[in-house]
DNA sequence: TCGTATAATTAGGATACCCTTATATTAACT
DNA sequence: AGTTAATATAAGGGTATCCTAATTATACGA
């Protein structure tokens, strides 16, 4: 019994822990239940060690898992969640405004200090940062208490032809796609508007800040807007 | 064996052979060999588990054991310790000057930033700092490639009445440690006296910049001096 | 209602660390 | 040379996390 504790000090062992809760945080959109086979995708790892970790983080309480359904965020975990992704996305702003390090490496980077950050280094980091409200790429910043600031967004995908809006954020964000996003002027505050749509809900032409561009509708889903004006010309 | 891989990926876990390579490398004085107890001490573990260890890094060819004398990094093993001193220490720096937090926090905090910090970002938290060459604490930060610069120091323990000199660093720092040094004005640049030493080399009484201030042998040892002047008064 | 695709579980392993309690070895001092 | 204290090994366990392959259970659309 005096080992776990040695243990747990030694090598702080809930990275594990925290990228569950981060991605199902993550991945749940206003409350919906998570179905763990998407868990087991985003973190590369097989269904049935998925599902173990569910029933430990069900014995722990922090998520409730509905077989079949899928998997909620408790208070407590949610709480755990919503300081995790703090925690990353203060580490993102530090990374990105100070050390000038491009998105991909910020974010994996990001990805990695997040489990070694006590509150008062958080904080700490925080305040020097200037109590900022997003991350480079959009997310908002959950505070210490209160709550998030919800945005009215739409996903880029279910603009039709012809709409503007601007790029607010991006979400469910990971190495991959931000280093994509990146190289193709996708940012928050990037003006967008939808030139074509390719058959079957294919790939849509966009001019993204006055620059031609194809995006695929998988990824245009990751991009959320705040519409312009209402000109729906379709 | 795919495991292994993703595993890596996942809980980067070198930080425990991280530890116990900077500790190595902490410990020894000039290339000496360094007792598996020693380690197991600093560590905080049994010494069962540190002499496993021990094999594991022989096999990995970062260091040579020679059962009963005690340990020595190879060439390969310094790099690696070197470079996690290097992570560790300008870590400190960081949080010393730009986050405004207290040298135990520091330390502390320093040790788990240190395993998580790859190349590129090392580089740009130097670049970011201006490239100190000091940890708060007064110990050298190892540059990408040359040598640490090597300065001639003398043990607080060692002076006699009556020697002078300046605190140069904190040697195998420790939260412990650097906790209570902090709070006796230790630190690097303050000027010190011997003023009693205590029948049976026991505590020192000091001047340390202007303060009375009382000191074990055992702590003195860790604070390394440069001799003002040689005024022997003893 | 039935079948099938999806989700969950069972079973059997692997790895890296860590522990305690013996039991050898050896260095070193008398 | 002999004894002893320090070191090293052996033996038997424990935990957390992950894997594959095979086997259930269930939801849901036809
Ligand atoms: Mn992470
Ligand atoms: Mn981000
Ligand atoms: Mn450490
Ligand atoms: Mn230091």
């Amino acid at each position: 019994m005096i080992q776990g504790k040695l243990m747990k000090e030694l090598h702080k062992f809930d990275e594990s822990e925290e990228m569950y809760l981060k991605t199902i945080a993550e991945i749940s959109r206003h409350g919906n239940l998570v179905p763990v086979t998407n868990i087991a995708e985003r973190l590369s790892i097989s269904t049935v060690s998925a599902s173990e970790m569910v029933h430990r983080l069900q014995d722990r309480g922090l998520l409730e898992h509905t077989p079949y359904k899928g998997v909620r965020l408790t208070d407590d975990g949610m709480n755990r969640a919503e300081g995790i992704l703090r925690r990353h996305r203060l580490w993102e702003c530090f990374l990105t405004e100070h050390l000038g390090l491009p998105w991909k490496q910020v974010h994996d980077f990001a990805c990695q200090l997040e489990h070694v950050s006590e509150d008062t280094l958080t904080d700490a980091l925080d305040e020097h940062l200037g109590f900022p409200s997003f991350c480079p790429h959009g997310n908002p910043i959950p505070p210490t208490q209160g709550v998030l600031e919800v945005r009215e967004t739409t996903p880029l995908s279910d603009l039709g032809v012809g709409q503007e809006g601007v790029v607010l954020c991006i979400r469910e964000e990971d190495g991959e796609i931000l280093d994509y996003l990146d190289a193709r002027a996708v940012r928050p505050g990037s003006r967008v508007r939808i030139e074509e749509i390719a058959p079957y809900d294919g790939p849509r032409s966009v001019l993204m800040d006055g620059e031609q561009q194809v995006l695929g509708r998988e990824v245009a889903e990751h991009i959320l807007i705040e519409l312009v004006h209402g000109n729906e010309t379709e």
